[in-house]
DNA sequence: TCATACTGTAACTATTTTTATTACAGAACA
DNA sequence: TGTTCTGTAATAAAAATAGTTACAGTATGA
């Protein structure tokens, strides 16, 4: 993936759950995680796409949980959030006329996938309403 | 880190494991990932520097293993490649007046440790000969 | 109903990161 | 002593990422 995209949408479910349903604007978000309020638009987006915040348009308008933080996990999120895999993924081809070339993307893919696993049922053993509760 | 050094590196291993000692130079090498040879050696370099591979320099000179590849484990050559967490590590401060903004860096330092740790754990569960030993 | 303040999204620009290229000194070899 | 490597630096090109501008659509309330 792109790892701050990760970064971004913890650090806005973090907000949101703070606040407890208030609805927080994306000026007010962008300004907390110090970056354009369209990139925290674009990962709104995408968060309410897979089901973890709503929004609300126009004036008075912002975004809250769609669930309790305790029913979100962190693997989930990253699910959420991934775009492509964690390793791997180099840009060439590698030489399909060399043994190894040939067959290495395969292997690396299963490797990957693998070491990938791992990492996600380690977050996903934590809530949001864990993270959260780290922040005083 | 970036990713693909990973993938370079453990494409560079496999094939001095398939060769069994023989020298490979980085124009070699560099063909079968389809890569620039600087970049193949700029990979060995590192590789050399964790005791992986070992160089000769010179006409017919190249690479080799420094060591069994039973003895190598993938974990160890994560650890060796590796330059930066791989989640986190957004560009921006966050806003250090803000509550959540404060202290988010280290909470997502922390998790990714252990997500990555995790991560780290499965490659470690697995060998270079047996990663090498797929290649037919 | 109209000014205001939001979201959602697209198009574009800027910045940063990554990869490739060029270049060359020094090593080993025949 | 010419050739073929490594090692490394400097630079250029390409790709990925983030920021900016712009604006249509939506809700609010004076």
């Amino acid at each position: 993936m792109n790892s701050s995209h990760f970064s971004i949408s913890l650090h806005i479910l973090t907000l949101l759950d703070q606040v407890k349903g208030q609805l927080l604007n994306s000026e007010y978000i962008a300004r907390s995680i110090n970056c354009n309020p369209v990139l925290v638009r674009k990962e709104l987006a995408n968060l309410h796409k897979h089901g973890f915040v709503q929004s609300k348009e126009g004036k008075g308008g912002g975004s809250t949980l769609a669930k309790n933080s305790a029913d979100i996990n962190l693997g989930d999120v990253y699910r959420a959030v991934k775009q492509k895999s964690l390793l791997g993924g180099s840009r060439n081809e590698p030489n399909p006329d060399c043994p190894v070339g040939r067959q290495i993307t395969k292997h690396l893919n299963d490797l990957y996938d693998e070491a990938e696993t791992a990492l996600v049922k380690n977050l996903s053993s934590k809530t949001l309403q864990e993270f959260s509760a780290g922040f005083k």
